[in-house]
RNA sequence: GGUGGGGUUCCCGAGUGGUCAAAGGGAUCAGACUGUAAAUCUGACGGCUCAGCCUUCGGAGGUUCAAAUCCUCCCCCCACCA
């Protein structure tokens, strides 16, 4: 079985170029190589990247070599592809910083330690290159009339903000890593997002005229929740990878809220369960795909932050909402803790110490305490919440926003805060005597 | 380079001297209902020492009792022409 079987059960692919000649590269070569880009443009990448990721993890594992390309050269740049706005320009600096954090994050998915896969920077062939030479080698080969029409920059023409010029050789560029890669690892695949049709094509057409060689593309389609979100971006931004950014408790939270008609599409996508487990899911209706939905934010937190926080994050979700039920016959593949007698401590929930002091000699009033949390921007934001009635100390609904708080709600050396229905906050109480 | 049109609170977008912390929509947040789901309904949505005060409408000045609204200069974007 090939790794585009794979991709193809599990609900990965889109569109592909020629699936034929595609596959017949994939069986007949020693060496079949894919490769997927990630330009560097954020310090961590994010909840939207990872169906590139995951397909290139499925692609290992089938046996092919997987390289991921850093971007280091064209995150100088910036995609403009299906984009309606142009990028910032991010400095040299701040690019490298990136490089480091995404590279961190693509050992979690992919194993890089032999040369099954690899772990490339486009920065390499690109930062040097000469623009007369580039010119008359590479741009010789694109014609103006066909790139204007392609779908990628369609928005950004119509748009009244246009289309820069550096944006517009983007297209070329990622071409030329297609090209650089076909040649120096054999590497004839590219995959990447629906929005990357344009340029991955434009690779394709490169590398035929070029090389004469055949060369082959893979999209997957734009994930967006069954409310027609884009998938992973919430109002805070982005679900990022990075648990300084996302903490793994979060992360799992993003996933076990996921929509009841994503949950099959989600555990297909973004776990490696067998899919002879995940078609028991269509059996489920109503409250019970809440045990898929443990299953999947489980198996998605172990995959980017490793068995333990995915355990704590399982526990301190038990220990707020209540155990969840997993019986043993479903999805036998996850090893997600079964026996939920044992339940551990909200470890993971995201908490503060606060000294004791501030506590002692009448307290403080309710607005100020949760002001301490990073829930909030401003205490503006807290006033509104507790007058609404989402605020809760311990349990208990806050009332009156002055109320006040003091060593009497301390409950086992802390106080549990709750905003809303699903934000927990710990205050953790200690004896502090020197204070600054 | 010329001419014309623009830059408004997270986004879109109304507002042309006081009644504007600024319509409307979206997003978001809280509440009700629920299954930590969706949909729906209700409310909130600049900040603070919160029935009061302070800071916002590209930037800097100015006119005025009073400016997002008028004037001057500057920056940026767009369209058409060259």
């Amino acid at each position: 079985m090939t790794g585009l079987n794979v991709l193809q059960e599990r609900g990965f692919i889109e569109a592909i170029t020629n699936k034929n000649d595609l596959k017949q590269y994939l069986i007949g070569e020693e060496k079949a190589a894919c490769y997927i880009g990630f330009d560097p443009t954020a310090p961590s990448l994010h909840v939207g990247n990872l169906v590139c990721i995951m397909a290139l993890a499925h692609m290992q594992r089938s046996g092919h070599r997987a390289i991921a390309l850093l971007g280091g050269g064209t995150g100088l740049i910036g995609d403009p592809s299906g984009k309606t706005e142009m990028r910032k320009v991010i400095t040299q600096n701040k690019i490298n910083e990136n490089k480091k954090g995404i590279r961190k994050q693509l050992q979690r998915f992919i194993d890089f330690s032999d040369d099954s896969a690899l772990l490339i920077d486009n920065a390499d062939w690109l930062l040097g290159i000469k623009y007369i030479p580039f010119l008359r080698d590479i741009g010789r080969y694109f014609s103006i009339n066909k790139m204007i029409k392609a779908e990628s920059y369609k928005i950004r023409i119509n748009s009244e903000e246009g289309l820069n010029f550096i944006e517009f050789n983007y297209m070329l560029l990622q071409a030329y890593d297609f090209m650089q890669l076909s040649n120096t690892y054999n590497c004839m695949l590219q995959m990447g997002g629906s929005d990357q049709w344009g340029n991955i094509v434009a690779g394709i057409d490169l590398i035929r005229r070029t090389q004469r060689k055949k060369a082959f593309g893979v999209t997957f389609p734009l994930i967006t929740t069954s409310s027609g979100i884009k998938m992973g971006k919430t109002h805070k931004g982005a679900i990022w990878l990075d648990s300084k950014s996302t903490s793994s408790y979060d992360y799992y939270q993003f996933w076990i809220n996921t929509d009841d008609a994503d949950v099959e599409k989600f555990l297909a996508l973004f776990t490696f369960l067998p899919m002879k487990e995940i078609n028991a899911v269509k059996t489920f209706t109503g409250s019970e795909l809440n045990q898929a939905k443990v299953i999947l934010a489980f198996e998605a937190t172990r995959i980017a932050h490793g068995h333990n926080e995915a355990e704590k994050a399982f526990k301190s979700s038990a220990s707020v909402f209540g155990s969840p039920v997993v019986s043993k016959s479903f999805m036998p593949s996850s090893n997600i803790p079964r026996n939920n007698s044992i339940l551990g401590l909200d470890e993971s929930i995201p908490s503060l110490i606060l000294n004791k002091k501030k506590l002692e000699n009448g307290g403080i009033n309710a607005v100020e305490l949760f002001a301490q949390t990073d829930i909030f921007k401003s205490k503006s934001e807290v006033r509104r919440i507790l007058s609404q009635g989402g605020g809760y100390i311990n349990g208990k609904r806050v009332l009156d926003f002055n109320q006040i708080i003091s060593t009497k709600n301390i409950r086992n050396g802390k106080i549990l805060l709750r905003v809303g229905k699903k934000k927990y906050y710990k205050i953790i109480i200690k004896k502090i005597d020197k204070i600054k």
